[in-house]
DNA sequence: GAAGTTATTATACACTTGAATAATAGCGAC
DNA sequence: GTCGCTATTATTCAAGTGTATAATAACTTC
C-alpha cells in the first residue's frame, strides 16, 4: 500500500532524462513501439510524469528530434584547426564512432519516416539540414582558398551538394551493415573520393 | 441489417491491393499509422480480411518492404544498353521520378528505421543493398573496361561503394526537399561527380 | 438452377495506447 | 521541526490496437 519513493529531480535534468529515454525507446522498439510507458520505464519514473514536462508525447518526440540533430551536427560543425584539418576530420568524424552508429541512422530514419507525416518535424529536419550543408559550404570554401583555387559560392554550393550526399550515403550504409565494410574503409573512400571529386589532395 | 456488397477478388490481386494499400498508409500515416483498419479501408474492403491472406499483420509489412525494395531496385537494374548508356541511364533513373519521390523515400526510412528492431526487415535490407550495389560494380566495371581502364574487382568495389553512397545520398536529400534543387541539378550533380570519381568523361 | 466452396463481412475480445485526475511525498523556506 | 509548494505516483478512462470467430454472399461446378 506504500508508494514507491522518488527523487525530485532539477526541472533541466529531468527534461533530457526523458528526451534520452525516448531516444533510447525509439531506437530499441521504434517510433511504434516508444510508448509514453516504455519511455517512462526507460527513466525511471512513471508515465504520468512525461505530462508534467511536455504537452504531449508529440512535442516530446520532437524535441528529441532537435536533439538528435543537435547531437549530430555538434560534432561536425565545431571541427578547428587549418583548413585542411577541419575539412578532413569533418569527414572522419561523421564516418566514425560515435555519430556514425547504428542507433544515429536509426532515430534519423524513424524521424526522416515523420517528415511527410509531420509539418513540425519536416521544420526540423530542414534547419537541420540546411545548416549542416551550408558548415560544409563554408568549410569547402575555406579548403579551397587555401589551396590557392577559390571557387565561386556557387560552385561550393555544388560541392557541398555532392560531398554532403557522398558523407550522407556512407554513413547510413555503415551504420546499417558496418560488417560489410572493413576498419577505416569507409573513411578511406571518402577521403579519396573527396580529393577526386575536388581534383585536390587533401593531405597537408 | 443488410452486409454491404463485395466482390470476389483473384488471390495474387487482392494480396497486391493490400500490400499496395500498407505502403499508402505508411507513407502518408507512417508506420504507427499503418493500422490494419486504416489499411483496410485503404484498399476498399474490412480490416477482417487481412488476416486471411497474412498470417499477421508483421507478415504483410515484411512483405510489402519486399515490395520496395523490389520497385526501389528494378528499375535501376534493367537499365540496357552500351556500358556508358547504362551508366547515364542508372544515375538518371535513380535521380528522378518515380524512384525518387517523398513518398519513397518515406517507406524506406520507415523500414530502415527498424532494421535493428525486426531481424525478418534486416535480412530483406541487407539483401536488397547488396544485391543494388553488386549491380552498380558490375555496370562500372563493363563501364571502365570499355573506356580501356579495366579495373580490379577490389577497385571496382570501392568505387561502386562510393558511388552508390554519392546516388543514395543525393536521393535521400532530393526527396526530402526537393524544392532546394533547381530542375536536374541533382542529376547534373551526380553525373560531374561521378566523372570526378572515375576520372573519365561519361559522354560516349 | 441448386449445391458447395470460400472470400468477405460483421462482431466481439483482450489488450495497449495517450491522456486526465486525484492523492501524496520530497524538499526548500522559515 | 512544520508548513507549503509542486514534482511525482497511482488510478482511471475512452479510444484504438491486432486478432479470433461466426455468419453470409459471391462465384464455380455440375
Amino acid at each position: 500500500m506504500s508508494r514507491r519513493s522518488f527523487h525530485r529531480a532539477p526541472e533541466g535534468e529531468r527534461r533530457q532524462e526523458l528526451i534520452e529515454a525516448t531516444l533510447d525507446c525509439i531506437s530499441e522498439f521504434g517510433l511504434k513501439g516508444a510508448t509514453v510507458r516504455q519511455i517512462a520505464v526507460r527513466a525511471g519514473v512513471t508515465a504520468g510524469l512525461v505530462r508534467h514536462y511536455f504537452d504531449s508525447k508529440d512535442q516530446m518526440v520532437a524535441e528529441a528530434y532537435r536533439a538528435v540533430i543537435a547531437s549530430l551536427t555538434e560534432k561536425a560543425k565545431n571541427v578547428e584547426g587549418d583548413p585542411t584539418t577541419r575539412l578532413k576530420d569533418f569527414i572522419a568524424i561523421n564516418l566514425t564512432e560515435p555519430v556514425a552508429d547504428s542507433r544515429s541512422v536509426s532515430l534519423w530514419a524513424a524521424f526522416i519516416s515523420q517528415v511527410r507525416v509531420d509539418p513540425v518535424l519536416a521544420e526540423i529536419h530542414r534547419e537541420g539540414y540546411l545548416a549542416f550543408r551550408n558548415a560544409l559550404q563554408d568549410l569547402l570554401s575555406d579548403f579551397l582558398a587555401a589551396k590557392g583555387r577559390a571557387a565561386s559560392s556557387e560552385e561550393c554550393r555544388r560541392y557541398a551538394i555532392a560531398i554532403n550526399g557522398l558523407v550522407d550515403g556512407l554513413w547510413v550504409e555503415g551504420c546499417l551493415a558496418g560488417d560489410l565494410f572493413r576498419d577505416g574503409e569507409l573513411v578511406g573512400i571518402a577521403m579519396a573520393s573527396v580529393e577526386a571529386l575536388l581534383g585536390l589532395p587533401i593531405e597537408a
